[in-house]
DNA sequence: ATAGCAAACTAACAAGTGTTAGTTTTAAAG
DNA sequence: CTTTAAAACTAACACTTGTTAGTTTGCTAT
């Protein structure tokens, strides 16, 4: 009994994949590759080598799987970035946390991004509106990190606006470039997405 | 005859959108918030106050449709790179360029550029084979300007596919930016993403 | 008036959708 | 061996999908 708990915590903590995770991981691949509406539950069920009707024992609907890939993924990205805004460092240090922040979750979790960046709409009632809110919420942050800096001289005076959506552009599709290039390792992707990001691409 | 032939032409001038056309732009709308996918044939007639059956008079079917609004685009984007590498202008002015055309195609089709992000893994054979080519050329061309950039001294020695894919994300997405952003006048969407994605936002 | 035609319609189809009910298999625990 | 529970299965449902066939409507040219 006792050797059999032991056992039983060691085989856990050693893959800790149950049947649901891997079936939210394998819909989330399908998911990104031709998007949500697009995958059938049999699509999702032939990948896991068994028939629909049976991921019903482990996933109450299509729509659960799709929340339970995106709003994880959408929280810690609030999280972090709440933890972000309220530090006491430099706005450039700041921009660089998000940077951070996004290339870790794309490289832990690409299939999820991939799903919460292009399925989203797809959400409904209480999920949706919590989304969306989450959403705005984070680029009214990042905005408010931008105008600080602004204000402070760190960063040039151009419309913020355009600032934003040109680094959440790059930030949020990283995804679909990550993997497609082996090349691209995480400090490497750090340092280099901080230069062209932060300070551009020309010389002088 | 002769005046009624003159009067059509006029008329045909003034108002040059036919029903196909009328159609195309209407389900285009209707992909980029939804996906191809989740838009049926009936919510595209009931969009334009029809019956679904009569959509079939006009086109040949739901990847026509498809067809039509991504593949004109594709080629304006191969058309115009292909011009613009081979002018005789120094590498900062080639990715103004580049610049300026992702904008101009967002202004003009924004709800047909969404699509092409978005819905082009629902094309099929031939038309699959041609914009997969269409795209790995666009960015090869892309990568020869950086990389001429690099080697005469216009652009940092940077790794090249993180320059490219950090310009690129963000002008394929600017679609979702414009027209949130009602302030963002041609002008300034010009002046501005120059200078951000070419000089950087930081100051010094 | 009428012939012709584009473009709408109604009705229906075969295939595919998410999901449920009820049953059988598998494998670990006593 | 038996019990139990998780997780697979078969069969079917009600509904939606893209699409076709055949028909009617409304306008334009004769």
């Amino acid at each position: 009994m006792l050797l059999q708990s032991i056992h039983f915590t060691i085989f856990e903590k050693m893959k800790p994949i149950d049947r649901k995770t891997e079936i939210i991981n394998c819909a989330a691949k399908l998911f990104k590759e031709k998007g949500y509406s697009a995958v059938t539950m049999r699509d999702i069920a032939q990948a896991l080598d068994i028939k629909a009707a049976s991921l019903y024992n482990h996933i109450k609907s299509k729509q659960e799987i799709l929340v339970l890939i995106i709003i994880e993924i959408a929280e810690e990205f609030t999280n972090t970035i709440n933890e972000i805004v309220v530090s006491e460092i430099t706005t450039i240090q700041k921009l660089e946390k998000v940077i951070q922040l996004h290339i870790d979750i794309t490289i832990r979790n690409p299939d999820a991004l991939a799903c919460l960046n292009n399925d989203w709409m797809h959400l409904t009632d209480e999920e949706l509106t919590y989304f969306v809110k989450m959403r705005e919420d984070y680029e009214e942050n990042f905005r408010n990190i931008i105008k600080a800096g602004i204000t402070s001289n760190e960063i040039k005076n151009l419309n913020s606006e355009i600032i934003i959506f040109s680094m959440l552009s790059t930030l949020r599709t990283l995804y679909l470039w990550y993997g497609k290039k082996k090349d691209f390792t995480e400090t490497m992707l750090k340092r280099n997405m901080k230069e062209v990001l932060l300070k551009g691409i020309v010389n002088q």
